[in-house]
DNA sequence: CGGCTTGTGTGCGCCAACGCACAGACGATT
DNA sequence: AATCGTCTGTGCGTTGGCGCACACAAGCCG
């Protein structure tokens, strides 16, 4: 009888007392991401804050050349729209959706309202942008120090923990231009990964099998942005995901 | 008769209300900070949260196989110890300091509570925390996709910005390991810069000599820096920085 | 003033990643 | 079952940056 779809599918909406989600839940919207969708553009004006639930985003700079690169990914563990209580309402970066999915929107001013409450929210939303910006962190290192083949496993583990299955709908050139490198680059190294038993590909779909192999290639990166988002979010309070399949 | 420090020489404070200045005033603590001096590493948990005045402080992560690269600097713009407000208390990387110089710190509760108030503390500091984040982000990117002598360029300028004067005094050896480089790619990317006419250097100082020069040989990444921080503290009331030069 | 520490210049060989070009292979479509 | 667009494999030559080794120079300090 129900949606499968609910807002508690996003940790931080999960995270709100019983008050606070309720006074939010008649707000939220649910709107479809369909791939490559963009929710905004270095200049534009946000209007409202993304809550993915099996959707995920993918932050990233293009540089004047025209070359991109994923500085952060966001997916039900987090929030699009940073800026809007941040306070800088924009940023000079995108947000492009990278894996189609659902995600609840809110209306800015109501998210900028219930922020100012200084409840729960406030706190969770703090906590979150503290973790994002390790990813960023890690991100830069990362950019600077490891090889294409360490990047793409910390790639995949990150975007595995966003989804319920073990495969992800995703062609070697997305990717690519997720990490900021060559499609033969991510070629190259998905097929040692592939030779190594560690995953498989076919045109657009990688699954893992292996997963401890994967995090073995992987840069530490992987486990400090893992390990930080877990000790930032573990203390506040999870709703059980009361989601029922709908068969 | 008065001291050639003042905590409005950093521009948060500077940004502060009179009310809310002289509640902090009383609690400011003015430290001098030596060159290479840890505020904090990895597992530690912050004690104080640093104002720079004429320091500059680089954040960076270091990675297991000990290689090392700057994410962010902050100087008499910012703060340091973000994680004390945002509720994680601690971070993955390091804070360590480029430029000797001082900053005013302040207790750890008497932050929290300060920024728990609401006031424009609160708001200062969270559009502060943006700018940080763009910068890391375009750190990521500009490591991804710019060559040592442009990313050079634009840590040369992120840096003079913060000083009172022209020259910086830095070996080239210390710069390769803020921007995670070699050495010997500084001496080469600085040789060219000089030969340019744009800067002048020997045995640990540099000096700009042309700053458009510099500007137009760095990458973009600068500029949106630059102009992010110019946004979002702008519209924030600026304290006359009323310190006079004691001779 | 001479010596020593500490920066800086330079010359290798090496390698990961790039840019380009094209062949092949998959699988959806009709 | 044939077709065609899209995705993937591979083979170049090129290059920016790395790692190492060592020569030299600047300036502090006795």
């Amino acid at each position: 009888m129900s949606s499968p779809h609910n807002p508690s599918q996003n940790h931080i909406l999960a995270a709100l007392p019983p008050a606070d989600f309720e006074r939010l839940a008649a707000h939220l919207e649910l709107v479809p991401l369909p791939l490559g969708e963009i929710l905004y553009e270095p200049g534009s004006q946000l209007q409202h804050a993304y809550f993915p639930t099996t959707a995920i985003v993918s932050l990233h700079y293009v540089t004047e050349s025209g070359a991109s690169a994923e500085t952060a990914g966001v997916g039900n563990e987090g929030v699009v729209g940073i800026s809007l209580f941040m306070g800088g309402d924009t940023t000079p970066s995108s947000a492009v959706v990278q894996t189609a999915g659902h995600a609840y929107r809110l209306e800015r001013r109501l998210l900028k309202q219930e922020f100012d409450r200084g409840g729960l929210l406030h706190r969770v939303l703090l906590r979150y942008t503290q973790a994002l910006m390790t990813q960023m962190n890690q991100t830069a290192a990362c950019n600077r120090h490891h090889s294409v083949e360490q990047q793409l496993c910390r790639w995949l583990l990150l975007t595995l923990d966003r989804l319920p299955s073990n495969e992800l709908v995703m062609t070697q050139d997305l990717v690519a231009s997720m990490l900021g490198v060559r499609r033969e680059g991510i070629t190259e190294a998905a097929g040692n990964l592939q030779r190594g038993g560690l995953i498989r590909y076919r045109r657009g779909h990688i699954s893992v099998l292996e997963r401890p192999g994967l995090e073995a290639a992987a840069c530490e990166c992987y486990a400090v942005v893992k390990k930080e988002l877990r000790r930032l979010l573990s203390d506040v309070r999870y709703r059980q995901d009361t989601a029922e399949l709908v068969v």
